[in-house]
DNA sequence: GGCCTTTGCCAATACGTATTAACTCCGCAA
DNA sequence: TTGCGGAGTTAATACGTATTGGCAAAGGCC
């Protein structure tokens, strides 16, 4: 019962008969340390048998790095952000560092950036900081990534988020849709404020504009899209096609249509972004915007990660990653007749 | 440029006019310390105008303890232990720990575990054991609460999964099944296990077998589940209702059906087990047997923490958490003929 | 005014590791 | 013999905090 304290680098020295210093040379320091053959392997073969760890919270307040990287997210009751991180820890860990993952969960992660900082992480990769709402303060001279985000102070990783906007723009263009609308992001995050810049330029280029009415804002959850596509289909003047700045949004349309006996895509079509998996779960499946999620967090932690040891020179800006449009079974020409080209949407 | 070195107590001592310990003793011991009103005033009033943190590895090195609980999930792609860890992290982070989340992405994640226990956390929450295929000589001598799993040497916190494959069952007999089918758990996690023999159990209760090949096994995945069911719908013996161990692989099932167009709940009926959001996103929504997986991090967390601090005799054995059948669109009565009490199931 | 208690602060040390400088051997050249 | 250099090890120290024991000053008591 007694809790017998850890195994120390100072048991493994005496059970080897060397001092501290050697065993630390031996475990850690230089591969080229200049340590006997037969002192190395005392060493190992006490190390082995006391099954010494060496305690990582010492080797960082003396080496003042800590190996690891936090990394703050808005959510993960969203899919997408999920595999960011998948993305990311995949890399971090490959390299040697761990990772310290903060959950907004809704709420300001202000304080628990500061728990970040006091256990020493190397770096931060903060992704859709905007939603976060972490003032910048708090982020002096720490080495940073944004994640969907753009800045002057601190390099970023994004997605070309416009051309997310304008791929879908294009694709309920060419269905021939005109009463367009948009569910947009009710919070500052930037890729979603570009997603729907992208969207309505694209609408405007063409001559389509979109109605003020049309326009909705809406927190980036299904009970958000929910809503909002709720007050739209309440419209005397409905529209024909509804682009939702995000997968969970448009699930949450979707979902208020099938309540609302609105049948989609024959009197609405529906076109998300993200991509995530629940997108081909319901019927009909979602159109949508595919955007590498698990790529854009490897990205990020190749990034820092290149920062933290290479230096600050490795930020040479790399262009947004290439986003896709995924034709599924939530567009379809408006007014279409209940036989014809349907299906046309799905593969 | 230069990366300013961080400012430690001794900064906000000599700002003050006084020695480190006295800035020790203001900032963080206890607050019936002797100090003199007037030195406490200048402390605070330092370390407030030089932004100063303490640093928590420093802090954790020598109390002992370092205010942080790992957590251990199998993955972060299935919502029901995003949910879990949303639960917990609440009441850790009101507790004042802060949570060392460690996400398994389905690989081994021992070495991550070490990671944590080089990171001196104060405890391990650790959900889903079986399928992390976790050795247990490496928690020796940690304190550690095991989540939906069965353990003499831990504390545990659980749902009532039998119960939750009785509530299936029940609700599958009374509807008036039969042929019934289940697509259990792949990998040993024990509460799957538990719900698969609750399941069973009530099944030969009322003397309805279930024939071997009718009990599939699957990882707990959407992929999981349409594989699963593809199979089964590939039979020349079809079931009429399926229970799956769990909703992820419930809604693969339910997508498997769709691809085949097999009509649900007509023709088969389905039941999950979770009632994670997604379940009720589908058309049909899907009947499931909901398991409080907030609460059960809640729990978790106040266990371990009560643990950490009021010593070992806190771990009193609660009873498991009550679960409950969610009736909605994927069952109905088998042979239903397309009019009559179809939309039976659906509130 | 001496003695004891209380108050307020600090010197010293510990936590477990990494790193630097120094020290000991030992052989070898001058 | 002295001096020198390199190989192998260790003593000393630092990282930033918390804690213990003690020291000086202030106050209470007779």
């Amino acid at each position: 019962m007694a809790k017998r304290t850890r195994v120390t680098s100072h048991d493994v020295a005496a059970r080897a008969g060397v001092s501290q210093p050697t065993v630390s040379l031996v475990l850690s320091g230089n591969p080229r340390a200049r340590v006997a053959k037969a002192t190395r392997a005392r060493v190992l073969r006490a190390a082995e048998e006391l099954g010494y760890r060496p305690n990582l919270l010492a080797r960082a307040l003396v080496q003042q790095r800590s190996f690891a990287i936090g990394v703050v997210v808005p959510t993960l009751s969203n899919p997408f952000f999920v595999d960011v991180v998948n993305g990311l820890e995949r890399v971090a860990v490959a390299e040697g560092y761990a990772v310290l993952l903060c959950n907004g969960r809704g709420e300001p992660v202000a304080p628990q950036v500061e728990t970040l900082r006091g256990r020493m992480v190397d770096g931060l990769i903060i992704d859709a900081a905007g939603a976060a709402g972490l003032p910048e303060a708090l982020l002096a001279d720490m080495t940073v990534v944004l994640v969907e985000e753009v800045s002057e102070r601190w390099p970023t990783v994004t997605s070309d988020a416009e051309a997310a906007g304008r791929l879908a723009a294009e694709h309920l263009l060419e269905l021939g849709h005109r009463a367009v609308a948009m569910i947009g992001p009710a919070t500052d995050v930037h890729a979603l404020r570009r997603r729907e810049r992208g969207f309505l330029a694209t609408l405007r280029q063409a001559g389509v504009s979109v109605r003020s009415r049309w326009l909705r804002r809406a927190p980036a959850t299904v009970r958000g899209g929910q809503e909002a596509m709720r007050a739209l289909l309440g419209l005397d003047a409905r529209p024909t096609a509804v682009f939702c700045a995000t997968d969970l949004v448009a699930l949450g349309a979707l979902k208020a249509c099938v309540s609302a006996r609105v049948r989609v895509p024959e009197e609405v079509s529906l076109v998300g972004c993200d991509d995530i998996e629940m997108a081909r779960l319901t019927t009909p499946e979602l159109t949508t915007v595919a955007v590498p999620a698990r790529e854009l967090g490897a990205r990020a932690a190749r990034l820092l990660i290149g920062m933290l040891e290479g230096g600050p020179d490795t930020r040479g800006r790399r262009r947004p990653l290439p986003v896709s449009l995924v034709r599924r079974g939530t567009t379809a020409p408006p007014v279409a007749s209940a036989g014809g080209a349907r299906m046309e949407g799905s593969r």
